[in-house]
DNA sequence: CCCTGTTGGTGACATTGTCACTGACGCCTA
DNA sequence: TAGGCGTCAGTGACAATGTCACCAACAGGG
C-alpha cells in the first residue's frame, strides 16, 4: 500500500492514473510497491529475467548495450514519469532482458508485479494506453540510436548531446570523456580528439570531468547536420 | 470475409489463431481483408501514418532506415507468419511510422483494421499474447542491429549474413554489393573491398549480382567473432 | 552494333577505432 | 608533507571504415 503523499506525487508525474477508474486506482496503489535505489546500482544484467515493471518517480536510469570488448552504447534513459519498457516487454512473455540497466542517479519509484501488469491490461483503458505509448516510444528511441550510430559523424553526435544539455538550461556538462564515449558508442580517445578540436575552435572549454559550452550557436549549427 | 482455403493456410502459419475462441476466430476472418503486393512495392514511407496491421502469409518485407545521404540499414525482415510491429505500435497510438518498408518479394497477407486490433486486444488472450510477443521480438531485433552496427567489424557482419544463407541451405547469394551494403548499413565500396579480400582468401566466388560461398567453415569461424 | 543503365573496381583522402604509452591531477595514508 | 595510487586526459602510429571521383565490364534494348 502506497502512502497518500506518495500517491499524489505519483499522480503528478503519471497523469494517466488520474483518468483511470476509481476501482483501478485503488487496486493499483494497493498492489504497487515503493522502492529506492542508490546511484550506480545495477538494475538489470544482460540475459537476466526481469522481476518487476518499474515506474520511475524520481531519478534517471540508463539502459545500454555492452560489447565483449568493453565498449558501450546508451539505448535510452528513463526519467521521472517513465517506465522501463524492455522490462515491460520482458514481463509480457518471460523473455530475458536484452540489455543492461543502471541507475545513473538515485532512483525512487513504484514496482508492479508482472502478473498484475498483464492482468490490469484489460481492466483499464488508460493503463493499456500508457503501456502501449511507452513501448512505441522506446521502439522509436532505439531506432533513432540505430540512425545515429549508422549514419552520423561523431562530432555531430557530441554536439547533439551538448544541445540536449543546453535545452535543459545547462551549459556545463559534468561527464568524463569516457562517459561520453559510452553514451555515443565510441571510444574515449576519439571523443578526446574531437573535444580537443572543439576547444581549439572555441566551441567549448574543457577541464577534468567537465565541459563548458562557450559558443552555443556553433554547437547548434553542428548538431543540425 | 476470408475464403476457407486461405483461412486454413493462415492457420498453418499463425498457430495462435487455432487457440483462440471460436467466436473470435469467426470475427477475425470476417473483418480481415486479403491483399497481394508485387515485389519492390513501397509499403510504408517514413513519417507516414500506417493504415493497417499486416499479417504476412507469404513473401518477405524489409523494414529499414534511410539516411539523408542515401545510405540504408535494414532494421528487420518480416517473413510468413509474422507481422509488422512498427505498424502495430503505430496503430496503437496514431504515431507516424519511424522507418520505411518495402516488399522484397511479392507478398500475400491479411490486413486488420486499426480499430479492430485494439478492440480485439481484450477479447482474446491469444491475440494479446501474439501482439506482445511480436513487439518484444522486434525490440530485441532492433537492439541487435544497434549492437552489430556499433560494435562489429563489417567483414564479420558480412560473414554473418552468409551464415544466415547457409542456414537456409543456400550457398549462393543473389545480391549486388549495393544490396548487401544497404543491409548492413555500410557503403558499396567498403563491401566490394571486403568481398575482394574474401575472394583472394578463397572464402567465396564472386560474379555479377551473385556470391557463392566456397569455404563455409572459414565463413562460420569469421562470423563467430 | 551502338547506347544506356547497372554493377563492380580503384586510388586518394577523411574519419573513426585500437593499442600502447605518457603525464596530470586528486585523494589517501604514512 | 611526501609518496603512492587510481582516475582522467593527451598523443602517435596504425588499422578499419566512409566518401568522392572516376573508370571498366557487362547486359539488354533499340
Amino acid at each position: 500500500m502506497i502512502s497518500p503523499a506518495r500517491q499524489s506525487e505519483f499522480k503528478q508525474l503519471f497523469p494517466f492514473i488520474k483518468r483511470c477508474n476509481p476501482a483501478f486506482i485503488e487496486m493499483f496503489f494497493a498492489q504497487a510497491q515503493y522502492v529506492e535505489l542508490p546511484a550506480g546500482a545495477a538494475i538489470c544484467d544482460e540475459g537476466q529475467i526481469c522481476a518487476h515493471l518499474a515506474l520511475v518517480i524520481e531519478g534517471i536510469g540508463r539502459v545500454y548495450k555492452l560489447s565483449p570488448a568493453g565498449r558501450e552504447v546508451t539505448l535510452y534513459r528513463i526519467y521521472g514519469g517513465e517506465s522501463c519498457v524492455l522490462t515491460a516487454s520482458c514481463i509480457m512473455n518471460q523473455d530475458s532482458f536484452p540489455a543492461m540497466a543502471v541507475s545513473e542517479t538515485a532512483i525512487r519509484g513504484l514496482l508492479i508485479n508482472p502478473a498484475n501488469v498483464k492482468d490490469w491490461f484489460c481492466r483499464d483503458d488508460e493503463w493499456q494506453r500508457f503501456i502501449f505509448r511507452l513501448l512505441s516510444h522506446r521502439l522509436s528511441d532505439i531506432i533513432s540510436v540505430v540512425e545515429e550510430v549508422a549514419f552520423k559523424r561523431i562530432d555531430v553526435r557530441l554536439a547533439e548531446q551538448f544541445v540536449k544539455s543546453l535545452d535543459q538550461g545547462k551549459s556545463t556538462i559534468n561527464k568524463t570523456h569516457a562517459d561520453i564515449a559510452a553514451d555515443v558508442g565510441s571510444s574515449r580517445e576519439v571523443v578526446s580528439r574531437i573535444l580537443r578540436d572543439f576547444v581549439l575552435r572555441g566551441l567549448i572549454k574543457s577541464s577534468r570531468g567537465s565541459i563548458e559550452i562557450i559558443d552555443s550557436q556553433a554547437i547548434l549549427d553542428l548538431a543540425q547536420q
